[in-house]
RNA sequence: GGAGGGGUGCCGGAGUGGUUGAACGGAGCGGUCUUGAAAACCGUCGAGGGUUUACGCCCUCCGGGGGUUCGAAUCCCCCCCCCUCCGCCA
């Protein structure tokens, strides 16, 4: 959510930015709706004032024992008229939430300019892309060939886009999550936290998945609550309508959590393999900042999610998101993406996004800036630190060897007690 | 799911129709005292919104939403959450 304030008072700050989202944003009626809600505030509130002082007049004369039957019959009139001209107020009040629940955040200056995820920009790359003379397998082929995913068994179970891990394929999951949270808080300052995987509606609006995106998520029936995608809702929603004290920031969370996505839209895009499912597992990784900060800590997100591929040793690039393909509630947003050899390119595992004050606003969490000084919104942010899913399918892929087994990367050793997945015997 | 109790400011906690935005504590902030600190004492201290060049003025907010009333934290209705006991369950 943006500040009403500033867009009443620089409207063309929020057009320049529409027009570099290229986004149609109803503007002008946002505008005219508040212009017109506080006139009739104004006078609203001219009556009130009225009310107020003729109530204490009344309990006055009440109290000396004297009658007040005229100012009743009078503030009688004068309630009715509020309460008419409130309804008005409470209508236009309605109106430019909506729309405010609906404007999508500034890009912030740096953000490259462009139309698509074409014009997104390639920070950096990482790492050495692996040959294979024989041409790569797919990770769904590998996996099948290991017997470590059962995509067969989980549509009859479940439906299509989910998945059955099995033996090391499953070991392998929990590996990762294990290896990726320890990394976190051992080495990059996070405190761990688990979540629940459901949230309700309040929830969802705090973090701006409602209401415009209701319908990639699964509601439960009967309720008001969805199951989460992804952990960032309950965790940045774990500070919702609180104040927090200077002291407490910067505040780093990571949070393993299943991920659900209905996925509206996204019929025959990615439709085999781990990629794109209806259920997947993230390490997630949010931070509570003061706003002088945010870009700052950023950076150091990233490069917190990066780590994670570099310990894998898995090939990788970021790419920073251009004003055209950004989210509706980022500021900036850098993706970090894995090399995926049967692609043949970068394919996206992380996502880590700067909102500013977005989030915030819509679920105040503000906090002291120090004692006795007023209080502000603080900024927040996320990011994937990694998809786990789209990990295991990278590690598969750019670890196979000719044999057909697979290869677990040193860092991961550990957590997986063997050095390679082995091919069942004949 | 059933019965009972409860949700008040940063925290604790009063308050059942008329200067209560809210007593009293605590924390915080400013000050007196002190070499310094502690203690003590004095003062200050909620959030949001409208309006104003500004000082200020005004409105709203006591879990959420309706209602009664000239007037509601206080009365009525619905909902949510927390606690205790019972049931069920891992």
């Amino acid at each position: 959510m943006l500040d009403l304030r500033l867009i009443r008072n620089h409207p063309d700050v929020i057009r320049r930015a529409l027009a570099r989202r290229n986004e149609d944003f109803p503007l002008d009626e946002l505008l005219s709706a508040d212009e017109e809600w506080r006139s009739h505030l104004a006078r609203v509130e001219q009556l009130k004032a009225k009310r107020n002082e003729a109530s204490e007049a009344i309990g006055r004369l009440k109290r000396e024992g004297k009658d007040a039957e005229e100012a009743i019959v009078e503030m009688r009139a004068v309630a009715q008229e509020i309460s008419a001209l409130e309804a008005r107020v409470k209508e236009l009040e309605t109106k430019i939430h909506d729309l405010l629940m609906v404007i999508p955040n500034i890009p912030h200056e740096s953000v490259p300019d462009g139309a698509s995820e074409e014009d997104n920009v390639e920070v950096r790359r990482w790492g050495t892309i692996p040959e294979f003379p024989n041409g790569p397998k797919p990770h769904w082929e590998i996996a099948a060939e290991l017997g470590i995913v059962d995509f067969e068994r989980a549509a009859k179970v479940a439906g299509a886009r989910y998945a059955f891990l099995r033996g090391a394929g499953a070991r392998l999951e929990r590996a990762l999550i294990n290896f990726m949270i320890d990394l976190h808080t051992q080495e990059h300052g996070y405190v761990e936290v688990w979540p629940p995987f459901i949230a309700n509606a309040d929830s969802l609006y705090g973090t701006a998945q409602l209401p415009k995106f209701g319908e990639d998520m699964f509601r439960i029936e009967g309720t008001d609550s969805y199951l989460i995608p992804t952990a960032e809702v309950p965790v940045t929603n774990l500070h919702r309508d609180e104040i927090l004290t200077a002291d407490m920031l910067p505040l780093k969370y990571v949070a393993y959590s299943a991920c659900f996505r209905a996925e509206a839209g996204a019929h025959g895009r990615d439709t085999r393999g781990l990629i794109r499912q209806h259920q997947f597992n993230k390490v997630e990784l949010v931070q509570f900042v003061r706003p002088e900060d945010s870009y700052e800590a950023l950076e150091s997100l990233v490069r917190d999610a990066e780590a994670v591929l570099q310990r894998l040793e898995l090939p990788y690039r970021v790419v920073e998101i251009c004003t055209g393909d950004l989210g509706f509630k980022e500021a900036k947003k850098y993706d970090p993406e894995v090399w995926m050899p049967s692609y043949n390119r970068y394919v996206e595992i992380s996502s880590c996004s700067n909102f500013e004050d977005f989030q915030a606003r819509r679920a105040n969490i503000r906090f002291r800036p120090a004692p006795g000084a007023k209080v502000e919104y603080v900024h927040t942010l996320n990011g994937s630190g990694l998809a786990v899913g789209r990990t295991l399918a990278a590690i598969l892929e750019n670890y196979q060897q000719p044999d057909g087994s697979v290869v677990i990367p040193d860092a991961l050793r550990p957590y997986m007690g063997m050095d390679r997945i082995e091919p069942p015997a004949k």
